[in-house]
DNA sequence: CTTAATGCAAACCGTTTGCATTTCA
DNA sequence: TGAAATGCAAACGGTTTGCATTAAG
């Protein structure tokens, strides 16, 4: 499949923005920017800070951390996603993919992605009828995924 | 308008509901579930803190509010809604009202609900076929309201 | 050389907890 | 009188900031 292709060029289309905002380019933001390319889901700031100081990747430091997930953000490659677990979680924002969701199990913690036309068509239709200019949605199912429910 | 009855029965229920899980009244909680009620949208834990010591209301200490609104939540009186603005809110659930979701202006704070039955359905068909025993969703609509937007 | 990137440690701030006291049934 | 309710202050834990150092262009 074409996934690695598709988050290589996130890598690469990072990296071009953040030079286009006239940044230079360093190591701790290129681990990270990997990492977050391989990922499937959203990860927490910690999350992120023991899997580069786990794998033989290059540590970095909890404020870079989050430093570097903020310029991110401002800058659209990231984005926050919120699953009540009292913690933020991160994951790529790529124009290739397809928008999507998250589950989350309030059991164990596992938060997984989904999406659905029907529901993006809804949302849609909605955005328009309501007293706000819709700039992004954000759709959150909690319950208890198959393990937990058994 | 039927929103008093509506409101009132609502902390009459919950005090219902409190007694019946062998709780005693007090009035720090009361002075909590009137706040509210007589509330339309969500509230952070601050803000009803304040809005508690600011009107003539029965001042409660911080760690009250936590801990009764965390009781709340058990019983389901109470749910948590989270904006993606660093705090939790909270708002009361009330049977007899409508479902609702959140609209929030990224500019200025403001928090508005809102409802749309084609939103729920849309939900109600996709929690079916989902790898997930959904008990709860979350939507949120993030944007500029009218006077931001301006 | 000028400015961005990074690490370290301390500061922040919303939330939770421990403990003593008061109140309800 | 025994359990729940409450306040106060200290502890927690995720996040942010200040400052000195290193590195990119």
């Amino acid at each position: 499949m074409s996934s690695e292709a598709a988050t290589d060029s996130w890598v690469e289309q990072a990296e071009a923005t953040l030079a286009g905002a006239g940044r230079k380019r360093g190591g701790a933001r290129r681990a990270l920017l990997e990492l977050l390319a391989a990922q499937e889901c959203a990860l927490t700031a910690l999350e992120i800070e023991d899997a580069l100081r786990a794998r033989s990747a290059r540590p970095v430091s909890r404020a870079s951390v989050y430093r570097i997930l903020d310029e991110l953000e401002a800058l659209a490659l990231v984005q926050r996603v919120e699953t009540g677990q009292a913690m933020v979680r991160y994951e790529r924002v790529c124009e290739h993919e397809q928008h999507h969701h998250h589950l989350v199990c309030d059991a164990c913690g596992l938060v997984m992605p989904f999406s659905d036309a029907g529901l993006e068509r809804a949302i849609d239709s909605l955005s328009a009828r309501v007293p706000l200019t819709v700039s992004e949605h954000e759709i959150v199912l909690h319950g208890a995924c198959s393990d937990c429910a058994a």
